[in-house]
DNA sequence: AAACCGGGGGA
DNA sequence: TCCCCAGGTTT
């Protein structure tokens, strides 16, 4: 333990910290609730699922009994869906394993759908003040660049290493405060491009700062190339109904909804073969798409939207589902599909 | 250990 | 364009 470090850390802390929502609380749900949210998302982008999930499920009851469609229908738009399925999944193990309040301990939080090594430090120091480290990205770098670390941080020894130097940096009788400084500093002050290293209280002693080192940390490992994928999406209505379907494979957006899909190997400006409900009462296809390009973290996705204007929407089979156009914005659709209603006016 | 899983914003 | 974000789970 170095309580100086952590001293200067935490005054620097409570004169610069942002004052966040969930850090004016002790209730472990809310913070649990904030740290799902805030996992690879930034805060500008988390915080108002934080208040819109707060403002639906004031208390851990009320989203666990909300159904799973709810849950992904107000995560729209977020990404990793995931944490929607697992954050439901939780809130119901918590009710039934821990009578509805999170444990104060690290091994029993982190057996939670949903909780790993990171969250589980979050909740610990923060809700139950345990002296347990927190280590994200703004952590990562910032200790990366201060001790001149030349280990991946992506490594499973990196992880190790990171998560020692972490612990022994932590004055135990501030677990929380610590832990909020920690990542407070790599966000505002270490960032990843043009830190303010002038206003940094930690430059004098930091390695990268004193052998101008600073963008050659955090050490990072490879990196795999996107894959390209062609997706063509149909739109096939009589003007009040249409059909959508649930992605249920092990693939992106699982959980979530769709429009009748033809997906291809290559690009293609034509359509290919209509979907079985588009093929009766001589259907009326838009002679151009509406194309758009969706950039994920690990794909870059080529879709065609299809208009196809039918007499009459018969029942549907092969699991779709016929929906009122007007009822679309109560099912969850990846941001792609979104997108595709809002220019088409629905 | 490596692959997979979204979407947005800043430089 | 590329990088990164209050990471976790699956293979």
């Amino acid at each position: 333990m170095d309580q100086e470090f952590s001293k200067n850390l935490r005054q620097w802390y409570r004169k610069n910290g942002r004052k966040l929502p969930w850090r004016s609380t002790k209730e472990a749900y809310k913070i649990w609730l904030s740290e799902i949210i805030l996992q690879q998302t930034r805060v500008n982008q988390g915080l108002p699922y934080y208040e819109k999930f707060l403002e639906n499920f004031p208390f851990i009851e009320q989203l666990a009994s909300a159904s799973e469609d709810q849950i992904l229908r107000l995560w729209q738009g977020l990404g990793y869906y995931s944490r929607a399925r697992n954050l439901h999944a939780a809130a119901k193990q918590v009710l039934r394993d821990f009578n509805g309040e999170f444990p104060p301990d690290f091994e029993k939080l982190r057996s939670i759908k949903g909780i790993g090594d990171y969250t589980a430090s979050a909740i610990a120091s923060f809700a139950f003040d345990l002296p347990h480290p927190v280590v994200d990205g703004n952590v990562y770098r910032f200790l990366s660049r201060f001790f001149g670390m030349d280990i991946p941080i992506d490594s499973s020894q990196g992880k190790k290493a990171f998560n020692e130097l972490a612990l022994e940096l932590m004055d135990a009788q501030h677990a929380a405060e610590h832990n909020q400084a920690m990542m407070e500093i790599g966000s505002l002050v270490c960032k990843p491009i043009s830190p303010n290293c002038d206003e940094c209280p930690f430059s004098m002693a930091c390695h990268a700062y004193l052998y101008n080192k600073v963008s050659d940390y955090p050490v990072k490992g490879k990196k795999q190339p996107s894959k390209k994928r062609y997706f063509h999406y149909f739109l096939v209505t009589d003007g009040i109904s249409t059909y959508i379907k649930r992605r249920n494979e092990k693939d992106i957006w699982q959980g979530l909804f769709e429009l009748p899909l033809v997906e291809l190997f290559e690009l293609s400006d034509f359509p290919p073969a209509l979907p079985e409900m588009a093929k009766i009462h001589q259907p009326t296809v838009s002679k151009q798409p509406i194309k758009r390009k969706h950039i994920l973290s690990h794909q870059e996705l080529h879709a065609c939207f299809w208009k196809v204007n039918i007499v009459k929407c018969l029942p549907p089979k092969d699991g779709f589902l016929r929906v009122k156009l007007s009822d679309l914005s109560t099912f969850g659709f990846p941001q792609l599909i979104v997108n595709y209603f809002e220019q088409e006016g629905l």
